[in-house]
RNA sequence: UGAGAAGGACAGGCGGCCGCUGGAGGGCAGAUGCCCUCUGGAGGAAAGUCCGGGCUCCGCAGGGCAGGGUGCUGGGUAAUACCCAGUGGGGGCGACCCCAGGAAAGUGCCACAGAAAAGAGACCGCCGGGGGAAACCCCGGUAAGGGUGAAACGGUGAGGUAAGAGCUCACCGCGUCCCCGGGUGACCGGGGACGGCACGGCAAACCCCACCCGGAGCAAGACCGAAUAGGAGAGCGCUCCCCCGGAAGGGGGAUAAGGGUGGCCCGCCCGAUGCUCUCGGGUCAGGUCGCUUGAGGCCGGGGGAAACCCUGGUCCCAGAGAAAUGGCCGCCACGCGGGGGACUCCCCGCGGACAGAACCCGGCUUAUGUCCUUCUCAGGAC
RNA sequence: CGGGGCGUGGCGCAGCCUGGCAGCGCACUUGCCUUGGGAGCAAGGGGUCGCCGGUUCAAAUCCGGCCGCCCCGA
């Protein structure tokens, strides 16, 4: 029975090459503050990255969106189809204080490779 | 009560569920893994990276020049630009705060104004003499007065004089030197001699003096594995000696070209089918270690005026790597707003700053919420 | 981690080393010229010199400390 909730470092993307793969090649959705990148692959995990960038702010302010969207994520990557990487990038943060403003405009974003 | 001055403390608490990450133990699989339990998991600034160290490497870092830094005195310290105590000067009614080598080594600068901006001089003026009818002009003396400026070559009084002037004198101020006393010292107190005053300001201008500084930085550095290439061009140099050996050859030494030693010079070191430069190609932002026990925290005892030091006991207290310390909820405190009820109670809503470890410490600086202590001044009441 | 540069009218820049007046081009306003516009000519307005302290008689300039932007090297 593998965990429904966790999400450990088998489940993130690690490194760059990773990274590069799945903007170079996933397909890509823009939400008023995300840029999302999806790619599809043969195992049936689903792993994600964040990356934000030193112009969004401070070293508090980047942290707390990134932990804000892996906890998004985690609640939520059951609804979403096996076998694909996430890369999510953070254009803005205006706006974005509640975990459930982070959730809402994630899964909207992500709409075409819910689960049925 | 208001306005201040100095210093200190904390960084909401408890619980539940879902997660992340370090360590220990156990289980499954036994090949990298997976699961369970226990336990640890951001800061006072973790920040800026402005100083100082530790640590690591660099062909041990020696001398001189250059460069950079610091700058009252004494102490503390691993060290400092930090801290403590003191000295002198300045500011404030005060609590208190701020500043700090040298301008009688040299060079330079001091706009405008002003006669003159640093060792020279005189615009107006004052005085004397001469000329002229007069206005005034010429020569000489003078630096008290006027005016300018941020700053003008001591102040007051008297003598003196044609008018004046430290020109002379008294007192005050100033400087240099000497003596006595106190202090480790910066310096302080007292006395004397000399100088009529020659000593304007700026060294965050060049500079002088004293002291300090080798360079890099955990992407330091060590190990393991994988991958690519054993390339092209240019420059310089291809010498001598010794040992082993029958020889092929091997070993050692001295040099050359060249290179290294932060820059330059010396010195030192490396250096023979060699060295250097350029181009081209390749390489994983791979893994493990470094990596957290340290000038460490807490509780005592002793020394010291303090910073701090000595000493006994006790504790182990973050170690990530697209980078852990998070999310949701409840309750209790706290603050603010509103309402009810009324004299200290209930209900609802909102809020909790600045900010996230990246090798580790000691400081500085900056950001920031709340509370406390001591002190000063003003007003009022008793 | 280490190093460098920039910040001055609306825009792009000089002035900073060697302290005293903030200047240049474009743009803007007004007038002339033109039938009108452009161009040209002539006048004119506009700057907390990124911010806060300090040194100095005097700071865009010198010295500290902050803030923002940009660029290198490992």
């Amino acid at each position: 029975m593998p965990r429904r909730f966790g999400l450990s470092k088998k489940e993130r993307l690690r490194h760059p090459r990773e990274f590069q793969l799945v903007i170079r090649r996933g397909e890509r959705v823009a939400t008023p503050h995300f840029v999302l990148f999806v790619l599809k692959k043969e195992d049936p995990t689903r792993r994600v990255g964040i990356s934000v960038g030193r112009k969004i702010g401070k070293a508090v302010v980047r942290n707390r969106m990134k932990r804000l969207l892996k906890e998004a994520f985690r609640l939520n990557k059951e609804k979403l189809q096996e076998g694909l990487d996430l890369v999510v990038i953070v254009r803005r943060t205006e706006g974005l204080e509640k975990m459930e403003d982070v959730e809402r405009e994630l899964l909207e974003g992500l709409r075409p490779w819910r689960v049925a």
